[in-house]
DNA sequence: CTGACGATTCACT
DNA sequence: GTGAATCGTCAGC
């Protein structure tokens, strides 16, 4: 199992980063705790562009800052004063561009999240949904920035791949305040794996 | 400084 | 299926 390297996230197109990182692993590790799990679940945010993005029309803010960093780091964000959202920037420096990791599939510390969580059994909604999958893996807004090769947080590749046909795309959940861009297909999920959220609004 | 609202989730009808 | 929880961020005054 090896780190992605820093040349994973600085590719120009965000959508093809985003389909590459299904099957990949992210692994938080804090106070020498380790919890990890297989991605299963992306939505891509087309940069300045894209009106689902908070960076649409290059708007630039003290929270969205970290988006137009070089590519590489983390970005989460607190949703609804109860949820955090953990993002992966990507691309070159000035270029917005970000990958929600909406679900994974939990394959170490799974005692951790139970705590995390405050569940009392492993079940598949453990790390379904965005909200869920910061909590299982122990993120927070304080987290934004941090570098994906550090080694507290960082995603690897363990050699596992899906194979093509069993990945799927559908519009992304949630941002139907985007106009048009609402319809991108932007969102793309292995199909038939439980812990992908099936929930289209 | 103030008000409005969100890349969601969970409990309840 | 519906609605509440809950607070940082941002735009406007």
């Amino acid at each position: 199992m090896r780190k992605l390297p820093i040349e994973f996230y600085h590719r120009d197109d965000v959508i093809l980063v985003a389909k590459e990182l299904l099957g990949k692993i992210l692994v938080t590790k804090f106070d020498g705790i380790e919890t990890s799990g297989r991605i299963v679940e992306v939505e891509a945010y087309n940069g300045t562009i894209d009106k689902a993005s908070h960076a649409y029309g290059g708007r630039r803010t003290q929270r969205t800052e970290i988006m137009f960093a070089c590519g590489g780091v983390a970005y989460v964000y607190l949703c609804y004063g109860i949820h955090h959202l953990f993002n992966v920037v990507t691309n070159d420096k000035d270029i917005p561009h970000a990958i929600l990791i909406r679900a994974v599939e939990p394959i170490k510390g799974i005692d951790m999240m139970l705590q995390r969580t405050a569940k009392k059994k492993a079940d598949y909604t453990l790390s379904k949904g965005p909200g869920n999958v910061s909590k299982a893996l122990g993120l927070y807004t304080k987290h934004t920035g941090i570098s994906l090769l550090s080694k507290e947080i960082f995603i690897a590749d363990d050699g596992f791949a899906y194979a093509a046909k069993e990945i799927a795309a559908s519009p992304r959940i949630g941002v139907d305040y985007a106009g048009k861009d609402a319809k991108l297909k932007y969102r793309f999920y292995i199909k038939g794996n439980p812990y992908v959220s099936g929930n289209i609004k």
